[in-house]
DNA sequence: AACTATTTATAAGA
DNA sequence: TTCTTATAAATAGTT
């Protein structure tokens, strides 16, 4: 779609054709969350590309629900929907071994759901989020969780510039007692709040240094 | 994408948000065949409109075939080729070799998305996933003010349903000393939290009474 | 449904 | 891969 129209044939150039696919991968998975969330619209969506590698989207719970209800769907819709005799056919539309991931899934991406439509209320206007007790009551939890692992996060990053950054600069003789007050300040800024709340030790998001970036 | 950027939340205007789902889902059905075309892919594609209208779409062959070939990957995280003849049985007895490490894996994704979603709200769309250090304060910073807005919303949700529900009903008699106990269950569940933050009165948000839905 | 003014997606180039 | 940029497509608001 940008310098130069493109034929709607498959682009023969391995190399062209891969970014292209990655490329427009995205574009399509961005696209269908986008829908997903304007219009709210339950959508799957699987990918399969030439070399067979599988990439999968599905809003408002987890695929396998959404093909249980897909094929609920066009059984009905379709002809007899009498629970048949085959015996296999019915193993096939509704696998078991699978269950208890699903309802995982389906635990937390509605939980994912709540978060954002918090977030929706407090930081989109008002006047669209309408948001139930319960769901409030989850929501607290989630915001007591969520500063736990910030504040574990500050910590972290205290530690880990302590360590790697004004350790190193101390024994190598370079920051001496004159500024070593720029550790102090940081601490006060990054660790000394007063409501502050005990360190966990098992952060579970790997946090590293890099250009004044940390990742979490 | 036009006339105005829009916002990624629902649309609440029901006639827009039926005329947008229209548009949306036929380009993002369009933006699938282009892309199975283009790279050589295999596209499953389900969308169910909020009213419960199913459209679909399955590039190279039936959604069937392609459900079945989801499944089959999915249920083995590495093995690709089944004996075809017990094809069927062997993937209804097998009991999910890595699962657990997928389902952990699962967990940790979801957990992410959560905290990039929210971060993504918050900074207006900043680098996906990175968050530096002043971020990361403003972001405790917003939490903070957040959780004491949920708290205060549960006090008022209580004033509320105390003046407008229990009380009229205690005046007029129809709710007695015998039943009050409800009142009490109401404000065990929904205040009595042992962090329980000092009630603000000046809560910027509308809080009104409706179908069990609170809006704050 | 059409019509545009804009935004978004992305093909090609770096 | 990743960024940039020119341009094609998609589409939000309007008629």
């Amino acid at each position: 779609m940008a310098r130069g129209k493109v034929q709607m044939k498959r682009i023969e150039n391995p190399v062209h054709r891969q970014v292209t696919f990655c490329k427009r991968r995205a574009g399509l998975l961005k696209k269908a969350k986008e829908l997903s969330v304007l219009c709210d619209a339950e959508i799957g969506l699987v990918i399969i590309s030439s070399h067979g590698k599988i990439y999968e989207l599905a809003t408002k719970g987890s695929m396998q629900g959404l093909i249980e209800r897909y094929m609920k769907s066009t059984r009905s819709s379709g002809s007899s929907q009498q629970p048949s005799e085959n015996e296999q056919q019915a193993a096939i539309d509704q696998p078991q071994p699978a269950l208890e991931v699903k309802e995982e899934i389906n635990v937390l991406k509605q939980e994912i759901e709540i978060l954002q439509k918090g977030l929706r209320c407090m930081f989109g206007g008002g006047a669209n989020g309408m948001i139930t007790l319960d769901e409030l009551l989850i929501l607290e939890k989630h915001l007591e969780e969520w500063i736990y692992h910030i504040r574990s996060a500050k910590v972290r990053i205290f530690v880990e510039i302590n360590n790697f950054i004004f350790f190193p600069l101390l024994k190598e003789g370079i920051l001496t007692a004159a500024n070593k007050h720029l550790l102090e300040k940081i601490e006060e800024n990054y660790i000394g709040t007063a409501n502050f709340a005990p360190v966990i030790t098992n952060f579970p998001y790997p946090l590293t240094i890099q250009n004044e970036i940390f990742q979490f």
